[in-house]
Order: structure tokens, then sequence, then C-alpha cells
DNA sequence: GTCCGCATCGCTGTATACAATGAAGGGATG
DNA sequence: CATCCCTTCATTGTATACAGCGATGCGGAC
């Protein structure tokens, strides 16, 4: 593996987390020794940021990491309801049912597990389960499609939809009722039928965002500041719920 | 302007116009020296390529221009139509009524001119002003939607789509036909009605991708050749017809 | 006291030199 | 005669040195 592409995951991974906040300066010197590597493959790394839309620069002023904000999401939605949309329908023709059935049965239980919740020792821990569990339906319906440009396009959406969900954050009884959305979709798309699957994935999309814009609208009544607090305990990497 | 810009720009610019063939090796120092700037900046444009799926690398071998295939129309047309699709229904919404019925009228206007093409005396130059507006039309939705994340989707989308439809051509008719499915899209987003341009695309699309599909089918059977000699005539970038 | 201009400094942008890796061709050996 | 290995070369990957631009801070003038 290259440098540059080590700089590159790196930099992209510690922006999702939040690790660098919008508007941290990414100076090439800074950063370079902070790598350990020198000017030129960081700022290939850097080439690869912006054309993401993750950083911006200015001439003079150097790099830094693009800002983001809860309106973003609405805008992120716009794109993200008629990919997703299309990806469960495509899944839906092409998935193999067997793999979407076992999806379908695994988000039953984890529905069950995020209902109890509150009796386990690390409640955080099974929200993280859910997290990787979504990721992993993502990647079966990428994989279903098998059309890497609306891969690449989801995956790029993806990446600043992760930024601008960090501004919110779920309550249990969002999770379990992302559960059961998820599992609908994961049974449309094993039942082979696109139309359904489709729906039920449309269903799951405005209800996550009424939901966010509910919380954020709460939020901004009451304590607006709860959102960069939020920062430091996300960890997953998940752009849903 | 930076020199690493320009080089980007020029090189995805000729790949785009298929200049630089799919397959063509983009050898760094050779690169470098033709568009007058050092490896440096030149890689950097390199990793923007690779970015945009423009161009891959194979560690050891170089920078090739990725291959496309009448095949990846298909698959791009799975994700152009529901992008496309949403940009309408935004459009409708937000979009200003007199500018969209102003390029309803030329789209009138240019399938008039493209039904008496026999007439004049130069014929393509017909068909590269009716490109011109339908880029102008791009642009106008573009700018209605005002979502910077569609917005870039659509760019990456349609810089493979415009290689892609290289390996096509498009008869007079079908030019016609299209600039009368422009008119309606046009029309519906004037009247600010979504479902109506969201369904006024859709038919656009279908059919746009019906006559590639079709005319394909055709050029496999007769003259296969011909989508090579494509190349040099065509000097327009538009995706659309 | 405030505002304008200039010099300095730090950073980015570019070029070049060096290192390392993989491909290709020729020769030797089985 | 084929095959394997080794040498050689070209090309990429990385580091560093240099140049140019913009930001910043100080000094002087009004």
């Amino acid at each position: 593996m290259r440098a540059s592409d080590r700089a590159y995951d790196t930099l992209r991974q510690e922006i999702l987390d939040g690790v660098l906040t919008p508007g941290s300066l990414l100076g090439e010197v800074e950063q370079a020794e902070r790598l350990g590597l020198s000017r030129t493959p960081l700022r290939e790394a850097l080439s690869r940021l912006i054309a993401d839309g993750l950083a911006s620069q200015t001439r003079g002023r150097g790099t830094v990491v693009s800002s983001i904000s809860v309106a973003d999401v609405d805008l992120l939605f716009e794109l993200r309801l008629p990919l997703e949309v299309q990806s469960a329908r495509l899944a839906a023709e092409r998935g193999d049912p067997a793999r979407f059935t076992a999806l379908a049965d695994r988000f039953t239980a984890a529905e069950q597990t995020l209902r109890a919740r509150q009796r386990e020792r690390d409640p955080a821990q099974a929200d993280e389960r859910y997290y990787a569990l979504t990721e992993e339906l993502d990647e079966a319906v990428s994989e279903a499609v098998a059309n890497p440009y609306l891969s690449l396009a989801l995956r790029s959406m993806r990446a600043h939809l992760v930024r601008a969900r960090r501004l919110s954050q779920h309550a249990p009884e969002r999770l379990a009722a992302s559960a059961r959305e998820h599992r609908e979709v994961c049974a449309a798309i094993a039942s082979g039928d696109p139309e359904t699957a489709g729906a039920a994935m449309l269903i799951h999309l405005r209800r996550s965002l009424a939901y966010i814009t509910a919380q954020h609208e709460t939020a901004q009544h009451e304590t607006p500041q709860h959102q960069t607090a939020q920062h430091a305990t996300a960890q997953h990497s998940s752009t849903d719920a």
C-alpha cells in the first residue's frame, strides 16, 4: 500500500469519526509529520479529500476540513432517497433471497435486543452491534445491485451523511423502530419484489429523516450544546437509524 | 489557477472527448512534458482522475484510461434515472417558472429546426446547438435544485455517460423526439408540478435508453466497426438525446 | 489615534533528485 | 528446445529543495 493511500484512508476516517472537526486546518507540514511521511504523498491525499468534498482549500490559507451542519441532512436525504430506493429495487431483482432472509431474521432479533436494551450491562454495545448490522445490509445490497457507478455514488453520499448525522443522536426507541423497518426492507428484497422493496426503503428513510428533523428542532429549543458533546462519544460510522 | 488543476481539466476533457481513448497509457513523464509541467502536479491530477473512475492504475504498470463499453450505459442509466427524476422534481418545486418556460420555447424551436435539418447547409451545426441547449437545461435544473451533493453526483455520472454515449450515435429523428420530450420536462417544471416533472423526465430517459439499446443491437448485427469511427467526428460533450 | 503601506514570514505550489519496485529480455541450464 | 533465473531497464513512489504568493504585524504618516 502506498503512503499516499494510507494518508488518505487515515485522514478520511478521522474526518468521518469527528476526530478532525469541521474547520480544522490541515497544515501540510504538520500532518505530514504526524502521519510520518513527506509532503508529496500527503498532498495527493488532500487532493482526494477535496475531490470528495470532505475538505476545501483557499488559495494561500491552506486546506481545512469542510464544515457541515444539520441543514445538510435535508440536502443529503434528497440525494439519499432516490439512491437507496433504486438500490433496494435492483437488489430485489438481482439479490440472493436466502441472504436477505437471513438478514431479515437478524434484524428481527436485533429489534428484540434493542427493546430489552435497558437490561443490558452495556447498552452502547447493543447499539454498536446494530450499526454493524446495518452496514452489513448496505454491503449486501451493494453487492446484489452489482453496479459500481451506483455504489460509488452511495459511498460518497454516506461519507457526508456520517458527518452530518454525528450532529444528532438516537433514542433506543428509534433504533428498535429502525430495526423493524430494516427487517421489512430485507423481507421485500428477499421476496424479489422491487416495488415493495423500494416502498419499504422509502418508508424507512422518510421516518429516519422525520426523526432527525424532529429531534433537532427539540434540541434547538432545549439543549443546543449537546450536539458538540456528541462528538466524543460516538464511535460507530454507520449512516443509519 | 494551479498547474495541477489545469492538468486535471485538460486530461479530463480529453478523456471525455475521446482524444484519450480507453486503455491509453498515461505515462507520468510523457504527459508531464506534453502538458508543460512537472510530475508532481501531474500526479495530483491523475489521483483525481482515478478517484473519478476515469482512470485506473496497476502497481508498476502505470495509469491507464478506464475502459468503457456500451454495456455500461445500462448501469449508468440505473444511476441516472433516479438522479435526474429527483432533480426534475426538486426543480419543479424550487425553480423559477419564467426561466423554464423560456427553455421550453427554445426546445420547441429546436425541434422544428431539427426536423428541417436536411435543408441546412451544416446539419452537424444544428446538432451542436441542440446539445448546447440540453446542457443549458442541465445547468438550469442544477441551479434550481440548489443541492451541491446532488449536483456533484450528477456531474460525476455524466462524465462516464459522455464516454459511454460516444459509442453510440443519434439519428436526426431521435434528436427531434428528444427535443419534444425535453420541452415537456421544461413545461412541467415551469408549472411547478413535481410529479409531472419527474414523470416527464422518466419518459425521456426511458426512451433515450431504449433508443440507444435498440441502436446498439442493430449495430451489432450490421456494422460493429462504426462505433470507433464515431470517435473522431463527435465534438460535443452532451450526455443527452 | 487611526489608517495606510511595506517588509517579513510562513505556507503552499512546483521542480528535481533519489529510491524502490515491477516488467522485460537474454542467457544458462536441465 | 523449453524453462527458469538473473540482470537490466524503465517507471513509479517518495523526499527535499526552491520559488512564489498571501497573510500578518509593525512602523510611519496624516
